[in-house]
DNA sequence: TAAATAGTGTCTATAAGACATTATCCA
DNA sequence: TGGATAATGTCTTATAGACACTATTTA
């Protein structure tokens, strides 16, 4: 720690007690994405109390403080907003924190923004706390209307998807405990934006070990259109996939992508 | 970013005001990255109070409240442990934040971890503030001396710098304005922990668009055992590598990283 | 029966890795 | 002159993507 200066006084002594410190408030948000319809969809919620009252939010709370680590803070936020008393297979991960001092009027916020994946989700229940809440899809959201800085939160979150259904099994993570390859297949769709050519996807998906494990079953029917009966697959043990599954090149060069390589917020 | 409704201030000031709630304290840490004798350094401060006292530790402080956003008191968390009144090159970048209500037997305080990458920065100034810092090299060091669970985020911190190295021209971050393709090797080498081919390595590096661009120059002299004179490059616009540079792979079938996927903590 | 789809086969261009070769420079 | 090294070339193997094809199921 650095030596104190007179003028710095109030530093020096935060420096041994952390309470002499100006306090910031800390939250936990939460970017809640589902497949509903084969569409990506995010959870949000519309503020009741200024500021920005009436204006499109992503569910979050205040950190309690000596109780819980930023993540349980994220589930117990996602659960209360969509009124399910268990999350079931709900996959959390943090995406990074966001504190510049005036992202919230009221005083300095610090939150820590986290993702979570999940399976077709229901509504949120009426008549709750979650009643304000909604499954939003993502493509035809404006972000202008979102509040604070949670357009950026957003796209961070977008961008820390896409690039990780390419190295991890997250995909399986938006889907129930078991699923056929065209499902997965789906997802990627969904997520990247982009069809995949099935044949191509169906074999290299196969192919990455411990990605998806057969569970011998197959669908009890085909293809809404026809088709044949699906196999059925769990995901398997693998948490980095080998090779990756990269996406179709998005041009001859690309050099400059939207936002921060990482999606973390960086500065030069 | 609109403005909030001036409506009723006492209600929601009650409902947010600090000392209604047990306080959290923010901290900046810093994760920072160097190369020195072709060895991976972080730089470390010996705690010269309480909890921890005579401890290694992260450099690191509390922010600012209302005046400086996470990656600002990094920075300047950085610049006082150095000693140096600039930071010429160092390249910051949000890593993770870290908030376990016991991780600082004080109180409950968030740490929101940065990386910070730089070429071969001198040794911190004596007789500043920055006396108590060094620079350690990270294969030598034992984990276990480290303060609060700083252990943990310097390992988050090696897995994400190996893990961007792929996909990122954050290998230049450790190099002067210009460089030479084994310089560039080296980095990769360091991180990465393994000898790299020269030649497919060559061949490789110079084939991804935007990575590198030739400054005409080469070196004054060969190498200090022979060879002859390296061509000098500069980083080129590429923020992402496309293709990336793979590792080479760690084993048959790797299928349990040693901590979370993407560097981050993470909830089931 | 027609259309759609799961899953597999095949071919080609590209890339990665092992290895060899040449040219250049230091001691 | 010998050894080390930058840079390039060659060869083999693996992979990605385009496309074709068969089998199965629904409407």
């Amino acid at each position: 720690m650095p030596t104190p200066e007179p003028a710095d006084e109030r530093a020096w002594l935060a420096a041994y007690d952390p309470r002499a410190f100006p306090p910031i408030a800390v939250t936990a948000d939460v970017v809640a994405l589902t497949l509903r319809a084969g569409a990506l969809h995010v959870l949000l919620v519309e503020r009741g109390a200024p500021p920005y009252r009436g204006r499109l939010a992503l569910p979050g709370g205040f950190l309690r403080a000596g109780q819980e680590d930023p993540a349980a803070a994220a589930a117990r936020e996602l659960a209360e907003e969509t009124g399910l008393a268990e999350l079931p297979r709900v996959h959390l991960q943090q995406l990074g924190s966001y504190g510049a001092p005036d992202r919230d009027p009221r005083m300095h916020v610090l939150s820590v923004a986290h993702l979570a994946f999940a399976p077709d989700l229901p509504d949120p229940q009426a008549g709750t706390d979650a009643a304000a809440a909604a499954w939003h899809p993502v493509d035809t959201l404006d972000p202008g209307t979102l509040a604070f800085d949670h357009a950026r939160i957003l796209a961070d979150a977008l961008d820390r998807a896409r690039a990780e259904l390419e190295n991890t099994p997250l995909a399986t993570a938006f889907l129930p405990a078991d699923f056929t390859v065209p499902e997965l297949r789906a997802v990627y769709e969904a997520v990247w934006g982009e069809p995949l050519h099935p044949g191509n996807f169906h074999r290299k998906v196969l192919s990455v070990p411990g990605f998806l494990e057969p569970t011998g079953a197959t669908t009890e029917r085909g293809g809404t259109r026809g088709g044949p009966r699906a196999r059925r697959y769990r995901p398997g043990p693998a948490t980095r996939l080998h090779p990756p599954l990269l996406r179709p090149a998005p041009g001859p060069a690309r050099t400059t992508p939207p936002t921060a390589p990482t999606g973390l917020p960086s500065t030069p």
